[in-house]
DNA sequence: GTGGTCTAGACCACT
DNA sequence: GTGGTCTAGACCACG
């Protein structure tokens, strides 16, 4: 798992490593029951703070993506599959959808560029 | 224009107001060269600090939404036609779908659920 | 004397009538003993309230570009030949050449735009 | 670095915080990865509020001549090397150049004090 | 009446 | 301890 951080995004660290972990659940780079690096080794490794890496890894377990097994450490677990879109995702995807329309891009073109980026993050 | 905002949420009161004036634009609720309402009027309504609603003003000002007509106020101008997705706007829906993968929905739900969003947001 | 103002622009509308006035009279568009259009004909032209080519015309008195004469009505005079340069325009240089280093540009670079700018403005 | 700030001035306080640390930065006095004074330190040493030191950071931020690192704070980054000169300056300076014209200076006159006040501003 | 500026003081999120 | 957010309330410049 390549994890890359924007230190001067106003997008907080934890929350960036939160979102790359889960593109790379979703591109099939990290498999359910896989394990993750433990908090230390990810935060030498990417030089982020490890309370910082401790704050995304619980996020991602109340969020369902992982959880914390007793013998083998953190794993991708999945346990979230509701099949539905949450109200907030909806939220975003109309305000992101807004401004692709005001981009002055085409419905076509925008359905396009889903399918396509859909492409490289369901792999 | 309906306003509305969640005094709880972790997003920013300007920011929720930039972006349901960004939603509004899009539906045609705010057509171009229409004008907006003043800050101080806006902020009364809202039950919002006039210096917040200021900040959601100027955003909206810098990103090309809107200009300040020293004449007739702020209205809206749509002065940011690209017709191209930008980096942040790729990487934002990149996340949603691998959300949504993730929870389960198949490529055709996903489209489907994108096609009908977008109808809510372009009238 | 064409004149040309930006609605939007952060600089008040009687300011850049100013700036556009001295440009003129630099350039030799307007000389010493020449009549200004009156308020009224100049606010009708321009689209531009009576009450700000007045203000615009107040400064331009007061800084000694043109006087009003009873008989002629508003006329350039030119009555502030210092030969020095004065504090605020000697920090406002300072400042925009920092501004054009910073930006990368070299002496030379910096000295012969000057030097370019100096011939359209002085004609 | 020295601040000096002028609370009688038309000039903004924080444009004019904004201008002082430009020219610091021109002057090497600041320097490239070197950190800058907290927003609160800074608005204690000056006497200023730490909203309006937040408004300057904010702006030189995004003129790209500071960043804020998540880690290490404010540091002086300089991304904005376009090695041109953009309209406003432009603008700017041709102004300048009228007024000083007007003043009477020769151009010679004009020339060697640019020299001069450049000479100042990097060192 | 409009937006812009500024302050004092409070609270929060992030590292 | 850092920057970011928000408020209430005041004043000013502009048109």
């Amino acid at each position: 798992m390549i994890l890359d951080f924007d230190f001067t995004s106003p997008i907080p660290l934890y929350q960036q490593l939160r979102n790359q972990i889960i593109i790379n659940i979703s591109q099939g780079k990290l498999k359910t029951g896989e394990k993750l690096p433990t908090v230390r080794a990810l935060a030498d490794e990417s030089g982020i703070n490890s309370m910082t890496v401790s704050k995304a890894y619980q996020l991602l377990k109340q969020e369902g993506y992982i959880i914390t097994d007793r013998r083998s450490g953190t794993v991708v677990s999945m346990n979230n599959r509701t099949n539905t879109i949450n109200k907030e995702d909806e939220e975003a995807l109309k305000l992101l959808l807004s401004q692709l329309h005001l981009s002055g891009m085409t419905k076509d073109n925008i359905l396009n560029i889903t399918e396509r980026l859909y492409a490289e993050v369901v792999k």
